[in-house]
DNA sequence: AATTACTGTAACAAAGGTTATTACAGAATA
DNA sequence: TATTCTGTAATAACCTTTGTTACAGTAATT
């Protein structure tokens, strides 16, 4: 991943734990992140589309968490962010060499094992725990 | 690590161990992985310069492993060739924000964590046993 | 000595992926 | 009806990675 999805989707979340109770904008969120507001739009649809994310339309509208922060964890934000394994890319080998022809398949349990670990991790911190450190 | 670094040096070294005892040229290993020799030459100059890999010059000459596969754990081949932390890069934050103020050094912890987490477990398989897979 | 076959390395082009930007339709409130 | 939001698409700008070309340097071979 090498790519700041991972950050500015937790950004957000974290905004919207903070600031629970009220609905935050867009162009709110854009001013913190610091990244445009229809990138915002974008993930937090996107993470809407996942149930973490709660929007509402129109005038007076925005944004607030989909469900308590006590039940979204961090492996959730990973996985809906992430759609490449953490290890990267595998190459398209040649298959007339006898590692070429094997190589992706255990790169490919090599790549599984690592995201597994991730997750485990990342599954032991919720947002709201996360969220206690900020003032 | 959105690239294939990683894939690519594991590749080349499985190469050199599986044909432990000859020197391969760059072209030959750029064949097997499909990219260009001149990257070969320059992914394994990076590997050679962290004492996994030996080369020789001139005619003849070529690469093999620096040091005997069951010292070569895989940690060390993501550490040198991930630059970056595996949930990627941050962004630039609104420090006027309490959120955006503080969300990098926290970001900066989980990264860290989640970094030691996929090291240990890489760290579990040395090139040796990795290249058992293979015929 | 000259030739050959390699690595080392730089400079630059090409490709790919991510983010920014602009724009506007649609929805809900005032 | 005007306003203020989200949803979304299209496109541009940017950045990173990889490919490509080229050539200097080194060592064996002839």
């Amino acid at each position: 991943m090498p790519n700041g999805r991972f950050a500015t989707a937790l950004h957000l979340l974290t905004l919207l734990h903070v600031k629970e109770g009220e609905l935050l904008s867009s162009d709110y969120m854009a001013g913190s992140v610091n990244v445009n507001p229809a990138v915002v739009r974008k993930e937090l649809k996107n993470l809407g589309d996942h149930g973490l994310v709660s929007s509402k339309e129109g005038r007076g509208g925005g944004y607030a968490l989909g469900k308590p922060a006590v039940q979204i964890y961090l492996s959730d934000v990973y996985r809906i962010v992430s759609e490449r394994p953490v290890l990267g890319r595998t190459n398209d080998p040649n298959p007339d060499c006898p590692v070429g022809k094997q190589i992706n398949d255990h790169l490919g349990d090599l790549y599984h094992r690592a995201d597994e670990v991730l997750l485990a991790e990342l599954g032991q911190l919720t947002l709201e725990v996360f969220g206690r450190k900020f003032d």
